[in-house]
DNA sequence: CGTCACATTGATAATGATCAAGTTGAGTGG
DNA sequence: CCACTCAACTTGATCATTATCAATGTGACG
C-alpha cells in the first residue's frame, strides 16, 4: 500500500522541472497561456528581480528594454506633470504584466509599494517568443483589453464621482481584483498610502481620510487600522459607488 | 500620345475592384493591414451603415454581435450612472474601430455626433478573418494599445488638471488626432456640443464655456463661432495643458 | 419674426483644497 | 521601560474653486 515502494520509473511526486511550475501566479500571469513544456522556453529568457519598498522599476519615457510580470507585492503606475502633480493610473497585483500599453517607451513610471518580486524579460526576446507562441500573444491582448476597460471605468470614477463615491468604488474594485488574484478580498489589506489613494482618485489626502471616516461612520466599512479595511456592507458600498440598483 | 488609345488589356485607369480600395480611410483603418486582394475578403463580410445625428449605434451592455470601423463623421463613447451622470470616454474619428476593449458585451454606449458612415462586421465573422490574417490581428492590437495609452492620459487630465488646463489639453489632443486622421487640425471643427465636452472633461457646461472664454481672452485661441476653434498659440496651450516646458 | 436649443455670462452656494493642529504608532536612544 | 522623534493619518477651520441657479445672448429653422 505504501506508494513509495512502487517502481521509481513511475512518476509519483514529479519534481518541478522549473521554478515557474511551482510559481504562485502560474495560473494567473501571462505564462498561464503556456503548458509546462512551453513555459520552460519562457523561463530560459526570464530573470528574477526583487524590489524594495518605494524602489522605482521604470520611469516614464524610458526606452522599452524590459517588460515584467509581477509575482509578489504591488506596483503603482503613475504619470507626473512638470509641477509635481501626479496621477496614479493603476495598481498592479501579482500576475499582472507591465508593458501592455507601450510601443517603444514606457508610458508610465512604475514603483514598488512594499517589497516586490517579479520576472523580468528582454522586450526583444519576449517579442520573439510571442511570435512563436500565438497563445501567449492572445493572452497578452486579453490583458490589454482588460486594462483598457479598467482605464475607462477609471475615467468615470475620476470625472463624475464625488469623493466618498470614488473611495467606495476604489475599495470594491480593489477587493474584487484582489480576489481574482487569489488574495484576500475582504478584510482588505491596503498596501498603498493615503497619498497614493489620493493620487489615484484625483483627491487630496485629507479628502481621502474624511471619506474613509464617512464610510466608517455610516457602518459601511470597519477600519481596524488605516491599512486594513473590512467591507461590512458591500451592497451599500455598491449603491454609493453607483454600481448597484439600476 | 493619347493614353485612351492604348490596348485595353493594359491597366491604366484600373477600376477599383471594391469600394474599399477608394475608401478615404483605406490607409488609416484596420484594413490598412491588408493589401487590396486581402481587403476583398474583408469586404465580403462587411456591410455599410449610416447614422443620423444623435443616433445610437450600440448601448452599454449590448451583446457584442457587431463591431464597426468608422469611415466618416464622429462617434462618442460614453458610460452612464443610474442617476444620469455621464462620462464620455472618447471620441472616435474616421478610421477608428469600435469594439477594441470588449470581450462579449459592449462596455460603452456609442452614439453618432452628426451624420456618420461606417463599416459593420459580424463579431464572429471578423474574429475568423482576424485568425486568417495575422496582420489584421496585429493592427487591432496596436489600436488597442494606443487606446489604452489615450485612456491613461485621460486619467491624468480628469484627475489632476484644472478646468482651463483640461480644455487646453482637449483642444490640443483633438487637433493632433484630427491631423493624424487627415482632417484639418488647425482651424479645428468641434462637432460635439459643450455638453459633450463637459462630460468628457468631467466639468459642467458653464465651466467649459468660461474656460473657452479664458483661453480666448488670453489670446491662445480664437472662436469665430462656438464650434470652430483656431489654436493661435499652440505652445502657450501646451504650457497650460502641462505638456511642454519640462 | 418667433421659437427653440445651445452657448455665454453673472450671482450665489456647496464642495473640496488648503492651512493648521492634533493623534497615533513605529522606531530610537536615554 | 519610557520619553523622544518622525512620518502617516485624522480632524478642524478657512478659503478658493467650481457647481448650481438664473438671466441673457445668439443663431438656426420654421
Amino acid at each position: 500500500m505504501n506508494q513509495q515502494l512502487q517502481p521509481t520509473t513511475k512518476i509519483e511526486y514529479r519534481k518541478p522541472r522549473s521554478a515557474c511550475e511551482k510559481c504562485s501566479v502560474r495560473s494567473l500571469a501571462i505564462c498561464a497561456a503556456l503548458d509546462d513544456d512551453e513555459v520552460a522556453e519562457l523561463e530560459r529568457i526570464m530573470t528574477s528581480r526583487s524590489l524594495g519598498p518605494e524602489e522605482m522599476l521604470v520611469s516614464e519615457g524610458d526606452p522599452l528594454n524590459r517588460v515584467f510580470s509581477l509575482t509578489s507585492g504591488m506596483l503603482r503606475l503613475s504619470v507626473a506633470l512638470p509641477d509635481g502633480r501626479r496621477q496614479i493610473t493603476g495598481f498592479l497585483l501579482p500576475g499582472d504584466y507591465l508593458g501592455l500599453a507601450d510601443e517603444d517607451t514606457h508610458s508610465s513610471t512604475a514603483e514598488a509599494i512594499g517589497p516586490v518580486e517579479l520576472c523580468s524579460f528582454s522586450a526583444r526576446e519576449i517579442a520573439m517568443l510571442i511570435e512563436r507562441f500565438p497563445k501567449l500573444k492572445d493572452r497578452l491582448h486579453r490583458f490589454t483589453r482588460a486594462a483598457l476597460r479598467q482605464a475607462r471605468d477609471n475615467q468615470m470614477i475620476l470625472g463624475r464621482l464625488a469623493p466618498v463615491e470614488k473611495l467606495a468604488s476604489f475599495l470594491l474594485g480593489l477587493s474584487a481584483r484582489a480576489e481574482e488574484h487569489k488574495l484576500p478580498g475582504n478584510p482588505l489589506l491596503l498596501a498603498m498610502s493615503r497619498t497614493d489613494i489620493a493620487d489615484y482618485l484625483g483627491l487630496t489626502i485629507e479628502t481621502v481620510s474624511r471619506s474613509f471616516t464617512k464610510l466608517r461612520n455610516n457602518g459601511l466599512i470597519r477600519l481596524p487600522d488605516p491599512h486594513l479595511v473590512e467591507l461590512v456592507n458591500k451592497s451599500g458600498l455598491q449603491a454609493i459607488a453607483g454600481q448597484g440598483a439600476y
